[in-house]
RNA sequence: GGAGAGGUGCCAGAGCGGUCGAAUGGGCCGGUCUCGAAAACCGGUGUGGGGGCAACUCCACCGUGGGUUCGAAUCCCACCCUCUCCGCCA
């Protein structure tokens, strides 16, 4: 969400700012809203101080039991008059608020301008891809040949876009969680959280994906959303809190489930379980302080970055240009990691510095000296979780279609060096 | 699911329908005292918005949304949430 004021102050570096997006100005309109609105809500105002007057009148008046009908009479007419004030106010402020909240966040000044990925920038790798002396296989391939990976039970109980684990490779999926979240929370300070997974509107408005994007979300039939990541419970942890700033930066970390209905993505990574309904997440949210976020995010990114060193799977970190940012975002950066059977890179994780766009949203602030300021709020993927095993499973593979476990990850694998 | 209690400022907690944006305590900030600190004492300290260069001023906000009234934190209705007891249950 955007500040009206800084709107107001400057026009043309908001427009400048939609236009890196590709985006049509909108200022010009919005302005013209705000002052209509201001001109009614300042009648509005005026009236209703009026009317308190008067009625404060009428208390001292009856209280000295003398006669108030003459200027309950002037206030009566003047009650006639508010309820169409009061719903100009409205209705402008509403058709503001809607707008606005449409928005997506501006792009940071450092962010490459472009349309589309082709334009993002890559910033550094990381490993060299290993040298293969066979041909090596995709991970749903090696699943359905270990008969580990079915996805054909999966679809049958619920449809596309889901897998069933089984054995080591279920028992690989919670080892990678473990691993990452004891990182997160042993060597990089995050809190370990445990959110629900289910939410609110108001959560998922603060955080960008409502009102625009409900069709990415599964909803049930209470009205709760299924989380598509627990950035938006860990971020709605400050919603409506005013912080001290010995509390800044927050860190927290959780594992969960994650639902996407990726309703955009028909025809889409269909085979393999590469974008799935339903998959687990490591993420990672910072609430930081508003001069200090973008230490915070490159912080935060080599977090995420640590994971794929650790397991020792390649991979590199770009830069999304203009046109490839997330709604909320102001700068991201996504962590991609080489997948042999493909042959190329794919994200693992996306880490982005919000600014604060959604700190407005959700009235997060940092208590101050004069006037309050919202506090900045990051996220990123410490790693997605079923991609991580997707990429173990590329990499690790042998010609015989056995597994090797990474080091890393032996201690959370009981013993098992292999999977076959 | 049934019965009851309650949702007020950073926190705790009071609040006859009119001078209540809200007592009191804590916290925090500033000051006095002190070599310094603690204690004690004094003063200040809500959020958002409009207008104004500013001093300042006006409006709204006491869970949310409606209603009654000249006037609502206080009365009425609905909803949401929390707590206690009972039931059910992983």
């Amino acid at each position: 969400m955007h500040d009206l004021k800084a709107i107001r102050d400057n026009p043309q570096a908001f427009d400048d700012g939609l236009a890196r997006r590709g985006l049509a100005p909108l200022s010009a309109r919005l302005l013209e809203l705000d002052s209509r609105r201001r001109t009614a809500q300042t009648r509005f105002q005026e009236m209703q101080a009026r009317r308190n007057e008067l009625s404060k009148q009428i208390g001292i008046l009856k209280r000295q039991g003398q006669d108030a009908s003459a200027v309950m009479a002037e206030v009566a007419e003047l009650k006639d008059k508010v309820p169409a004030m009061e719903d100009e106010d409205k209705a402008l402020g509403a058709e503001i608020d809607a707008l606005l909240a449409a928005i997506p966040n501006l792009p940071a000044e450092d962010v490459p301008d472009g349309p589309d990925e082709e334009h993002n920038v890559e910033l550094r790798r990381w490993g060299t891809p290993r040298d293969f002396d066979f041909q090596p296989l995709e991970h749903d391939a090696l699943g359905e040949k270990s008969g580990l990976m079915d996805f054909d039970s999966a679809a049958k109980m619920s449809g596309a876009r889901f897998v069933v684990l089984k054995g080591a490779l279920a028992r690989l999926e919670r080892a990678l969680g473990q691993f990452m979240l004891d990182v997160q929370t042993g060597e990089h300070g995050y809190t370990e959280v445990n959110p629900p997974i289910l939410v609110k509107d108001d959560a998922l408005f603060g955080t960008g994906q409502l009102p625009k994007f409900g069709d990415d979300l599964f909803r049930a039939n209470t009205g709760h959303w299924l989380i598509p990541t627990a950035e938006v419970p860990l971020t709605n942890l400050v919603a409506d809190k005013i912080l001290d700033e010995a509390a800044l930066p927050m860190r927290m970390t959780a594992l969960t489930p994650c639902f996407r209905s990726e309703a955009g993505a028909a025809g889409k990574d269909t085979r393999g379980m590469i974008r799935h309904h339903q998959f687990w997440k490591v993420e990672l949210v910072s609430i930081a302080h508003p001069d200090r976020s973008d230490e915070e995010h490159e912080r935060m990114t080599g977090c995420a970055e640590t994971i794929l060193q650790r397991l020792g799977l390649p991979h590199r970190t770009i830069v999304l240009c203009t046109g490839d940012m997330g709604f909320a975002a102001r700068k991201t950066y996504d962590i991609e990691v080489w997948l042999p059977g493909q042959g190329r890179y794919r994200e693992i994780s996306s880490c982005s510095n919000c600014g604060d766009f959604q700190a407005r949203r959700m009235k997060a602030r940092l208590k101050a000296d004069k006037g309050n300021r919202l506090v900045h709020t990051l996220n990123g993927s410490g790693l997605a979780v079923g991609r991580t095993l997707i990429a173990v499973m590329e990499n690790y593979q042998q010609a015989d279609g056995s597994i090797l476990v990474p080091e890393a990850l032996k201690p959370y694998m009981g013993g098992v060096e292999a999977i076959r």
